[in-house]
RNA sequence: GCGGCCGUGGCUCAGCUGGAUAGAGCGACGGACUACGAAUCCGUAGGUCGCAGGUUCGAGUCCUGCCGGCCGCACCA
């Protein structure tokens, strides 16, 4: 089944709404012009599959809402007898329509299952391409609990605007040069002594972000030691323009300016060390991505596109679009978009950070042809990227009208900011390590639990015990990963998080696992009622109707829409609050109603479906946020 | 100072383009495993949606002002 046919869900909803402005239209006086009413869902499944408020057409109907409601119900009522509505109700001004459950049920589940891992897929992208950018690390230190909201965040992103039918390629911006990279350089010349990552047994980047926090002690200890210098002999008695003075008159901070410049010239010494240091902290990246289950289609380096940059800048002032000053900087004014003046080349000639942008910009653009490019970048780089779009838009480029910066908030301690002085920076490495290992311990402590229970030194608990073992060391990563994404990917990206170490390995409650445990009983029950004889062929899907079914009915109607609109708005969260509402409705369900001991064999067989097309839209929700569905744990 | 984002139960968050009684989870308290998986489910308590105006038949949602918080306004990235 192609993933651009409507779904049987959509088609039913069309026919409704067909059916509905046909009945208002013959309300109307003639020649009248209707708004367009909507099908929502009402608050409660027993009001019935779709609502629709009246209030808009009173006006045009001259009528007040309720005998608008009262007059569209009596209507559709009268117009049954094909099987489409089986009832139309009115609840005050509120118009409340119910399918016929047969028509209900197997346009529902006959298609999530005919369609499997495609349901939820859709065409509308037309395959245009769309690049994603996110993660883009420095190549100094490495990757921490930012970086990893970036990472699931864009990965997440990409997998969705993928499924709504664009041709996703994602991109990793490694910012690989500038004064940062100089200054673990610096410090590796002068306390590296040859040691590399492979003689200290030590992961690439960890290795040379040590260098990184090494610099910054010593030039910290430096600039301290001459404050008091300066206050002693009272040359500047302000404490802040001492702190000032004596950072720039710091030796090694000095000694990486030159090294910059050095390595901006071309140095080969310096390239050389460049080039080893950086691809230490690559190799480190590659393993930290391959941990977390992402991937790059491309990657740009910064050391490649700062000189397109330049050039384009330079262009920009031939063409008299940006200006140069006396001192030789060139700047861009945007004081008439409210954004002032910026800075694009340093006196020296150097490029600054908008320089490299822009260049990278233009690269992807005559690289992909891009229908959209999206930024996933913190939100504290929103002036930036607005300096950023309205400067290429000026230089005359109007695809800068198809950037997007994709801002989300920062991701905050309970104790705080995070800070790299202060060492309260959570490394992803070691948090990846840690929620791995708190799902194991879990596991573990449970089936020693249960072994309690059950009683003692008896085969069949030493039995449950090592199963239970096999099971944590099966799940431990799937479940460890998808609590931590699922954590966060929860929250609106636009919300700043304060990360609570103990939540985020959760299993229960609104968590990534309770979503997957849920996806995961499912095959169990399938195997169970296989084995009691439950026959899908002879189910009657017109049998299910309980409030229960009804919401998961809804739930699974409502997933294409999901899936578009979290494409629309870039949104990943919104898949992550449907699973939650999809799997509280499934156990909601499964604890009331009995798919093996059903009433009888058809109802059984139906809820069996019910159940499986519920298994299948939590895996493919799931999928989209890049979280494993392990078929038990 | 200027600009952007954000204020919803003790805590963490939902709340679609304004629509029926503001929903979840955590925490607290009380229940449900001799029935398909208790990582589950059910119940109780807990909210003047920061404050004040305005628009509207209708405002948590839109507009204005104020208060509070975060981020930014570098020849750093």
């Amino acid at each position: 089944m192609s993933p651009s046919a409507p779904t049987a869900f959509a088609l039913l909803k069309a026919r409704v709404a067909d059916r509905l402005a046909t009945a208002a239209l013959a309300l109307a006086p003639e020649g009248a012009d209707l708004p367009a009413l909507d099908l929502a869902p009402p608050p409660r499944v027993d009001l019935g599959d779709f609502a629709v408020a009246c209030f808009p057409l009173a006006r045009s109907l001259r009528r007040p809402p309720p005998a608008i409601a009262q007059a569209l119900a009596e209507a559709l009522s009268g117009a049954g007898g094909d099987g489409l509505l089986a009832r139309a109700e009115a609840a005050g001004p509120y118009l409340n329509l119910t399918l016929d459950r047969g028509a209900l049920f197997s346009a529902l589940v006959g298609d999530v299952l005919a369609r499997g891992e495609d349901y939820g897929r859709d065409d509308a992208g037309g395959g245009r391409p769309v690049m994603v950018e996110f993660s883009s690390p420095n190549t100094n230190k490495p990757q921490h609990l930012g970086h990893v909201r970036n990472n699931v965040l864009g990965d997440a992103v990409s997998r969705i605007l993928a499924a709504n039918g664009h041709r996703v390629v994602r991109a990793n911006l490694v910012n690989d040069r500038g004064i940062h990279i100089c200054k673990s350089m610096l410090a590796y010349q002068r306390w590296g002594q040859g040691r590399t990552p492979e003689s200290e047994g030590v992961k690439g980047d960890h290795f040379v972000g040590e260098y990184y926090v090494l610099f910054e002690k010593a030039h910290k200890a430096e600039v301290a030691a001459e404050v008091q210098r300066i206050q002693e002999t009272g040359e500047q008695p302000d404490p802040g323009l001492a702190e000032q003075l004596a950072t720039e008159r710091s030796a090694t901070l000095q000694d990486a300016r030159a090294l910059l410049r050095r390595w901006e010239a071309g140095d080969p010494g310096v390239r050389a060390l460049w080039q080893r240091m950086n691809a230490w902290v690559l190799e480190g990246f590659a393993e930290t991505y391959r941990r977390m289950g992402i991937a790059f289609d491309r990657y740009y380096f910064e050391s490649e596109t700062y000189l397109l940059g330049r050039e384009t800048v330079l262009s920009g002032l031939e063409r008299g679009v940006l200006q140069r000053r006396e001192d030789g900087s060139v700047w861009i004014d945007l004081s008439a978009e409210d954004l002032g003046e910026k800075l694009l080349l340093r006196r020296d000639g150097t490029s600054v950070y908008m320089t490299q942008d822009v260049g990278t910009a233009l690269l992807k653009m005559r690289d992909y042809g891009l229908a959209r490019s999206i930024y996933v970048v913190a939100s504290e780089q929103d002036h930036h990227f607005q300096v950023l779009f309205s400067a290429l838009r000026r230089m005359g480029y109007a695809w800068a009208d198809h950037l997007h910066h994709l801002s989300y908030g920062m991701v905050y301690l309970p104790e705080g900011r995070m800070k790299t002085r202060e060492g309260t920076v959570v490394d992803a490495d070691a948090l990846m390590t840690e929620v791995v290992d708190a799902v194991r311990d879990l596991v573990t402590s449970r089936a020693e639990e249960h072994g309690r229970e059950g009683g003692e030194g008896s085969a069949a608990v030493a039995e449950q015990a090592r199963l239970a073992a096999e099971i944590a060391d099966e799940i431990a990563v799937p479940v460890g990963l998808g609590a931590l994404r699922f954590y966060l990917l929860r929250f609106n990206p636009r919300s700043d998080v304060t990360f609570n170490p103990r939540e985020s390995v959760s299993l229960q409650g609104d968590t990534g696992p309770y979503v997957q445990y849920t996806a995961a009983r499912i095959p169990g029950i399938e195997e169970k009622a296989r084995a009691e004889g439950v026959d899908e062929a002879g189910a009657d899907l017109s049998l299910l109707g309980n409030a229960e079914e009804l919401a998961l009915a809804a739930a699974l109607g409502r997933y294409p829409e999901v899936v578009r609109e979290a494409g629309e708005k870039l949104n990943p969260s919104l898949v992550a609050s449907f699973l939650l509402e999809l799997a509280r409705a499934f156990n909601k369900f499964y604890k009331q109603h009995r798919v093996v001991g059903a009433e009888s064999a058809p109802l059984a067989g139906a809820r069996l479906s019910l159940a499986r097309a519920c298994g299948q839209v939590l895996r493919n929700g799931l999928g989209l946020l890049g979280i494993e569905a392990p078929s038990r744990m």
